[in-house]
DNA sequence: CTGAAAGCGCTTACAG
DNA sequence: CTGAAAGCGCTTACAG
């Protein structure tokens, strides 16, 4: 195992200049050896390797090497919440996936911070964060920290979060998906639909309310799904007043059962319900065959997002497809072309789709 | 949303140097209004933040901080492939998730890295990571990462990984709990029995083989868990030699189909299959539903890992359980204490058991 | 309450 | 092919 039982050891730090010392040449040619080998004899370059392996020096130390080379080798991945809410997440983790083959292709680290959202503890942590640019992803339009990132003045990519100037921006078009979405249900014939939010405002208010204030939503993404919904459904001439809208702390099966709950147990009961996530459409699943309600026949159910388990589940999900992974993979790229002074690839919106599966029908 | 437009721009960096020239004080001033406001007074702390401000001073570089304070504020963790393929498997990402808690109840950030697996491309990432500490995840034991690592001589913690002296370890029993699944299938009167496997060696010669050699694999949980599937047979009276192994490249569902295909597909067909993971077994189910085979009637299957869509497969899966979450939890407690100088957790092996659901029966 | 000095560990022109 | 010098941007005793 070429382990040789100290190796293990928390050491003192040995330096370049101890291993110069010890060799009786200077720091530059220790780091020559390292870091330019065409300017140094290949006999004195192994005299240092053998001098360093001797001392125990592991190579240049990358904080400094970082500090005078101004840069680090490493991206940061800012995320609204808590990671282990992320880690819970498939969508979001779709999202790391394409970031992370950007940041390997780049031979970059993914540095992953933890949001301010509920007692995340420490908003230092991203102001001190040891990277080289940020990519931001699904923050509120007032979280505080985009600004602290913003006022870094590294290269930064937003995601899911539209609306800073001179920053580019991958997203995709959630009034429209979310429109196609409301519109496949009103053309079935449904006429009491209901919606099962994200969470609107960092200040989370949560619980029942309607589809007629759109705009008080602060999340980029949420704001616009509940725009689309809403205009499908005035032009289909129906009430938005009178669509229940059920805002869930996250976006999770738990969260999606006890929303369905709520919303099934309205004296006037939906017929259809509008998710923004497929996470959320599975525990409304959950909660219908719990309440004895067969889907899609006494309730339809649209998901979003069409990550992998939309087409196992039974009825398999009526989903709007959009592919994190390429998310993720767009706005990586994006950063490290930026880092390196590339050409970046273009910015802009992801396509979406509705696929149509088993969960929807006409009501009965 | 606070935000003036030219601060997203990608700007020169000004130092704190400039702000105190500005303000006609010394640096240390600058400093100390960030670090030790009790080292001034309020009212020139407010007018060296005024002056930043004015300047476009974000306050103090986290890297040449880190330098000053030997401490960087993030943990790197090593995994053995590519993210993108870390972040497919659940078990992976369920460990991360525990990591996260861990690093974000100390307020670090958490790094993650690529291993040298399969084309990952630059192995100098992680001799170049800038971090305080690393938690080594699931590498083979000759993987050369390990050393690279080792030699830079911080707090460490190795998960599945055994055998480094003075390295804290955390894992499971995976011979006893491989054992544990075989019983249970020898117990149920299966005879034929095929393994499922992970891939043996970084080399990966992959396809069939037997359970006779188990020593020759280098990934320390494939080794012990052959070793308790072969002991078990043993013990049985059934010959080692003749029960099929397939080795899979990854951990997926993919994987899964191909094994079960070929280990179906044998003239003394097994009755039963025993996997390494959950995404191997899922895969099972699938090639089983494919070739008309029902499962538990026709074929048993045992998973390992017990993650969430295990309940939730038909027939929901027999497997055996672990908390990846747990795992990652106590790694990531672990080295946050060694990092503080703190009292660590004490490193070990985590519980598991078997969960017996609808996937194993009698053989037909 | 404030500042001068030393130094964290390295790399990069530049001179020889 | 090798080395002396400057400096990356900051923080920390310490002296006043």
């Amino acid at each position: 195992m070429g382990v040789k039982g100290k190796e293990g050891k928390v050491g003192r730090r040995v330096t370049s200049k101890e291993v110069a010392a010890a060799l009786g040449v200077s720091p530059a040619t220790v780091s020559n050896a390292y870091n330019r080998p065409d300017q140094l004899s290949p006999l004195l370059r192994e005299k240092v390797f053998e001098a360093a392996r001797e001392l125990g020096y592991a190579g240049p130390d990358p904080v400094a090497r970082s500090l005078r080379r101004r840069r680090v080798g490493a991206v940061g991945v800012l995320y609204s919440d808590r990671l282990s809410y992320a880690f819970a997440d498939p969508a979001a983790v779709e999202f790391f996936e394409g970031v992370s083959v950007a940041t390997e292709e780049a031979g970059l680290g993914m540095l992953l911070l933890p949001g301010s959202a509920r007692g995340a503890r420490d908003p230092e942590a991203v102001g001190n964060a040891v990277v080289d640019g940020f990519v931001i992803y699904c923050m509120a339009d007032d979280d505080p920290l985009v600004d602290v990132v913003l006022e870094r003045r590294l290269p930064v990519v937003l995601v899911d979060h539209p609306g800073v100037e001179d920053v580019p921006y991958v997203g995709i078009d959630d009034e429209g998906a979310a429109a196609a979405a409301a519109e496949h249900l009103i053309g079935l014939g449904h006429r009491r639909l209901g919606v099962v939010s994200f969470e609107l405002t960092r200040q989370m208010t949560g619980g029942l309310a309607d589809l007629s204030r759109p705009e008080r939503a602060t999340f980029g993404p949420s704001r616009a799904r509940l725009r689309g919904y809403a205009s499908a459904i005035r032009q289909a001439g129906l009430p938005v007043s009178e669509v229940p809208v059920y805002e869930c702390a996250e976006s999770t099966r738990e969260e999606g059962r006890v929303a369905a709950e709520a919303l099934l147990g309205m004296e006037s009961r939906p017929t259809a319900l509008l998710c923004m996530s497929d996470q959320l459409a599975f525990g409304v699943l959950e909660a219908a065959r719990d309440l004895g309600l067969s889907v899609p026949g006494d309730l339809s159910v649209v998901g979003f997002d069409d990550v992998a388990e939309a087409g196992r589940t039974s009825p398999p999900l009526t989903t709007v497809h959009q592919s994190h992974v390429e998310k993720g993979l767009l706005a990586g790229r994006i950063l490290v072309a930026r880092l390196g002074e590339d050409e970046p690839p273009e910015a802009g919106l992801l396509p979406t789709r509705l696929i149509e599966r088993g969960s929807t029908a006409p009501p009965g």
